[in-house]
RNA sequence: GCGCCCGUAGCUCAGCCGGAUAGAGCACAGGAUUCCUAAUCCUGGGGUCGCAGGUUCGAAUCCUGCCGGGCGCGCCA
């Protein structure tokens, strides 16, 4: 329950009281209204400008109308204070009861706490990492996979129904290009000499027990046959092998889709004729010649009329290809009938999460979306940008043949798969980062992963202690949700209990704004009020978490500290990370 | 040339669909440990929020134009 809404609800129902009573016109208009945590905690606990909003429509100056809010608020139960302030602020100072039961309800709830039904249950779709299959996932794949992976948690924890989504884009050249290159690793490993790589072809390593298998699987068969004969059964083959190879690198990571869709099975299904089709039918494809692109012509460019989709007419910048010189389909066109397959399977929203080198697709996928949904689907598109690798603040050289790091598994083998889901998220997704590999995985406040651990880890220390302390005392989660919480008075203890509080609204606001990385800053924070709490209790011996003269004391404590201990375990599991017990 | 992203303290970054004196960490200076983990905590200095306009009760936040950096720009995906 997010406890900011309770308070609209109170706010919003004063305003109309005061319609009804004629001292304010019927039907304000209070979308515009907010009801939040003021910045400065010393304004109080709950901050609205109603007033301010209100104040134009209503014919009044904001601080009259305040006053006249004011008075209707300083009636409600359980606020304490109700004062008018700055240019038409109300600031409500909350009893600490309402705190105390915040604090009771969120260890009453344990691991579930912070769950929402603010999504409604509504399906959303997330489509994240749809890496090309012809390789392993490289390092340039971690910050789009992690971050969409926690933001379909993230989701999940604030109330829709979350599919998790990968696009197998297994239809163009370049598969063709890895069958060919696998064809050659075959006649290798048939002892045929292949020399180098050719250019265009993929030259790694991991398509040699490819080889080998197509060897032992069909022998001598294919090894003198042309490529018509076997172009479409080793491309099957090869790229099944790479989505294995794909989906255990992700599973190293803790990553699993629910749904894979083939872009050759929509090919071949009829469903990109299909899309074809109806946006011809509306008018929305015409044969024309584009101009080339400015201050960059391509060497080879020729003017040439192409088959094109007035994305213009949905906002883009200009109209797009959709199909190639050859007649076949462009990736765009698949990924429109991707798109439209998303949105006949009951997604009107739908996410999808890119790198930054796919930044200048995103308005006309939008646009797609728009015309082949009429305008029901709403796709929103999260740009990761680039991620810079260091070590020590050196850049991590990413050659192929250095021994470096190159692959997403040799980054995950080598800090681990925690400190990479929770790294890539304390930053936007739309800034730039470095992810610097010796610094990742030191102790210190300057990393969040690890100062989120130490407080989880010192919340079971004072729980081990409490329970030495204590032998014979209940210190289950439902006996210390009927512990003496109202004997928590001290600001810091107060402070900590609102932070508790605040999870749920942090939840919705991330889970509204489609930024998981605001929770890796939550969680900061709170692991910053309970560190400072801890060390009151070395200045002031009154503070500690365990008092051994006053077991009642404790146990109201203790249920504090599983509060902290309940939020971190809320957040970090959106993350898919376990809380540490002991800093080892 | 065009599009998208970024520009906030010396450095790395937060700033919640406009809100009240702009916040953290690092670095720097000082302080807290016979006492629940001091890998922590406290105090201090330090900012024309890139620049210039605009919108309004109110702008780091929204709009426009510049400047600087990154990414991308037909028949690749």
């Amino acid at each position: 329950m997010n406890i900011f809404n309770r308070y609209r609800n109170i706010i919003e129902k004063s305003v109309k009281d005061l319609s009804a009573a004629g001292a304010l016109p019927a039907g304000l208009d209070v979308s515009r209204l907010t009801v939040e945590p003021p910045r400065d905690p010393a304004h109080g606990d709950v901050s609205t400008n109603a007033a301010m909003v209100l104040a134009k429509p209503a014919a009044m100056k904001p601080r009259e109308l305040a006053e006249l809010i004011a008075q209707r608020l300083r009636e409600a139960e359980e606020i304490d204070a109700v004062e008018v302030a700055g240019p038409g602020f109300i600031n409500l100072r909350l009893a600490e009861s309402v705190w105390h039961q915040c604090l009771e309800a969120a260890i009453g709830l344990g691991s579930s706490y912070g769950d929402s039904d603010h999504g409604g249950g509504r399906q959303v779709n997330v489509e994240y990492v749809s890496a090309n299959p012809t390789g392993p996932l490289h390092i340039g794949h971690a910050r789009g996979t992690v971050f969409g992976d926690v933001l379909a948690s993230l989701l999940e924890k604030a109330g829709y129904a979350v599919t998790r989504e990968y696009y197998v884009n297994d239809a163009g050249a370049q598969v063709d290009s890895l069958a060919r290159s696998a064809y050659l690793r075959y006649r290798e490993a048939l002892g045929r000499e292949i020399g180098e790589i050719p250019e265009g072809l993929y030259p790694g390593e991991y398509l040699k027990p490819i080889g080998r298998e197509l060897a032992d699987m069909k022998g001598d068969k294919w090894l003198d046959a042309p490529e018509t004969d076997w172009l479409a059964e080793i491309r099957t083959f090869t790229v099944e092998s790479m989505m294995a190879l794909i989906r255990e690198d992700l599973a190293a990571l803790g990553v699993h889709h629910d749904v894979f869709t083939s872009e050759r099975e929509l090919v071949e299904s009829g469903m990109v004729d299909e899309v074809f089709k109806t946006l011809d039918a509306e008018g929305h494809i015409y044969t024309g010649t584009l101009e080339p692109p400015k201050g960059k012509t391509p060497e080879d460019w020729e003017p040439r009329p192409q088959t094109l989709f007035r994305a213009t007419e949905f906002g883009d910048d200009v109209d797009r290809p959709l199909k190639k010189s050859d007649g076949s389909w462009t990736y765009f066109a698949s990924d429109i009938a991707n798109h439209l397959d998303k949105f006949r399977r009951g997604f009107a929203d739908m996410i999808d999460v890119w790198g930054a080198d796919h930044a200048g697709y995103v308005k006309r996928m939008q646009a797609a979306v728009n015309a082949i949904s009429g305008g029901d689907g709403a796709l929103d598109v999260k740009i990761c940008q680039l991620v810079r690798l260091t070590d020590r603040g050196q850049p991590v050289k990413m050659s192929k043949r250095g021994g470096s790091f190159v692959t997403l598994r040799e980054l995950v083998d080598e800090v681990g798969p925690d400190i990479v889901r929770f790294h890539m998220l304390t930053r936007t997704n739309d800034a730039q980062m470095d992810f610097d590999l010796s610094a990742v995985v030191e102790g210190g406040k300057d990393n969040p992963v690890w100062y989120v651990q130490y407080a989880s880890a010192r919340c079971h220390s004072v729980r081990r202690m409490a329970a030495a302390t204590f032998p014979n005392h209940d210190m289950s989660l439902s006996a210390l949700a009927r512990a003496p919480i109202s004997c928590l008075t001290d600001e810091a203890e107060l402070g900590l209990i609102k932070s508790i509080a605040g999870w749920p609204r942090a939840i919705e606001a991330a889970a509204d704004a489609h930024e998981p990385h605001r929770i890796a800053f939550f969680l900061y924070d709170m692991a910053a009020l309970f560190h400072t709490l801890w060390t009151k209790g070395k200045e002031d011996p009154s503070l500690k978490f365990v008092i051994e003269e006053d077991e009642e004391l404790t146990m109201a404590r203790q249920a504090l500290v599983r509060g902290v201990e309940t939020v971190i375990a809320s957040g970090l599991g959106i993350f898919g990370i376990e809380p540490v017990e002991e800093m080892r």
